[in-house]
DNA sequence: GATCACAATATGTCCAGACAACAAATACAG
DNA sequence: CTGTATTTGTTGTCTGGACATATTGTGATC
């Protein structure tokens, strides 16, 4: 029902301010009780798309009108997953190795073995230069999935995923400006020690196994990491 | 109900595993329906206090031991709140002014009045340098409440709640990469060019007003904006 | 025409009970 | 002793109802 909704929502089928269907009628319309249609509205307030109001009823809420084009919003956690999921990065196998110390440090953790890297560039349809360099180190007890991996197919957290039989349950996330290294500065198509926004994504799966970590590295000109809370 | 079990939470009283008590005991304890002891749950899940697996129970959820000094985690809307009330910078008043150009058109307000300043300093206990300089920005609506203000007293977001009778409802939040300027880098001990983190946030009230603006600025090296996820 | 009281309507909170899905402990057969 | 069913206990989903509280429109009154 959430589903459907969702759907209909993001159509455009409420966009009026008063066209959004009461409980009363969605208990009608679905033929289930309030609970369940609140629980459907509970889900789709959360992610951000309507917003309800005692004594005046539900409205669908405005797009917000996300002019900037690289303004990245993640308000939610659906759309922190499917950022992951759908972005397009192109990316290459590169040899294992170890967590490097810095990022290690940072998120606390201890692995000594030799994780898979992946290194991706995304880019904006068209153009050259990538917006961002991504480094992505995918946890060794994954290397039958690995194995499968099509590096010129679908995204590569899809693909962990799917081959891994792995669902991400958790997500820890750090965000910090570093300087430019020569390395990623001509990547970027910075200059060196210009600023940089790092993202660092820590994803664990169910058991709390962290099995994979991405860094990702924005230029700080063009790129603002942006989110939206609703109180309560 | 829910205030009680946080505070019993956060005192430590179920940190063993399998401590928590289940859902008809909390039923029996505090003699209301479960439905009621769900929502109580509900709310605690969501802010990370605990966590709950169908079939197993309810775990008291580690405070995952996060050492780093600097490290500010907020990983939902009641830390985020909680650090912009508990926050003890010293600020001062400056002279109103409209809000700059570049930070009006990253958030995308047509404001023409001009709005009361204030610039603050956040500091470690002891330590001379600030850990972080901030500007926050006034809406004029507020006026009677800015001028009870008192510069020395409690923290600047709290007297505004209080004198100009608003709370807060929503917040947007940008998060950037800038490159010191020479003044934000004499205050915070940096060399010009430093890395920067610059976060931006507007607090919306029920209405929808934007009544508050702030920016602060943070040295990439020493701090890391950090949040913690959980999916469904 | 403006104002105020009231009714209609919408969501928020709560109750008591039922079954489903899952996990862990237990009993049992080999 | 081991591996497999079974039972028990816990949270998830759902029903159908009730009252509380906030908003909005209506209509009477001035």
């Amino acid at each position: 029902m959430a589903d459907q909704l969702r759907e209909e929502v993001l159509r455009g089928d409420y966009s009026d301010p008063g066209d959004f269907p009461t409980e009363s009628v969605l208990c009608k319309k679905y033929e289930v009780s309030r609970y369940t249609v609140r629980e459907a509205l509970r889900k789709l307030a959360s992610e951000g798309l309507i917003s309800r109001k005692r004594g005046s009823g539900t409205v669908v809420q405005p797009a917000t009108a996300r002019a900037g084009a690289l303004h990245q919003p993640l308000s939610n956690v659906g759309e922190i997953l499917q950022y992951a999921r759908d972005t397009t990065i192109s990316f290459e196998k590169m040899e294992p190795q170890t967590i490097p110390a810095k990022i290690a440090e940072q998120i606390g953790t201890r692995h000594k073995r030799k994780w898979f890297v992946f290194h991706g560039k995304r880019r904006k349809a068209g153009r050259k230069r990538p917006i961002a360099v991504t480094v992505a180190w995918v946890n060794p007890d994954l290397a039958d999935a690995v194995k499968q991996i099509d590096v010129g197919g679908a995204t590569l957290f899809g693909q962990i995923e799917e081959y891994g039989k792995v669902t991400v349950s958790r997500v820890t996330q750090d965000i910090q400006a570093i300087s430019a290294s020569k390395h990623f500065a001509k990547d970027l198509g910075l200059e060196k020690g210009d600023p940089i926004l790092r993202i660092l994504r820590c994803y664990f799966d169910e058991n709390d196994r962290m099995f994979e970590i991405s860094a990702s590295y924005h230029p700080g000109d063009r790129f603002a990491y942006s989110m939206h809370i609703e109180v309560d």
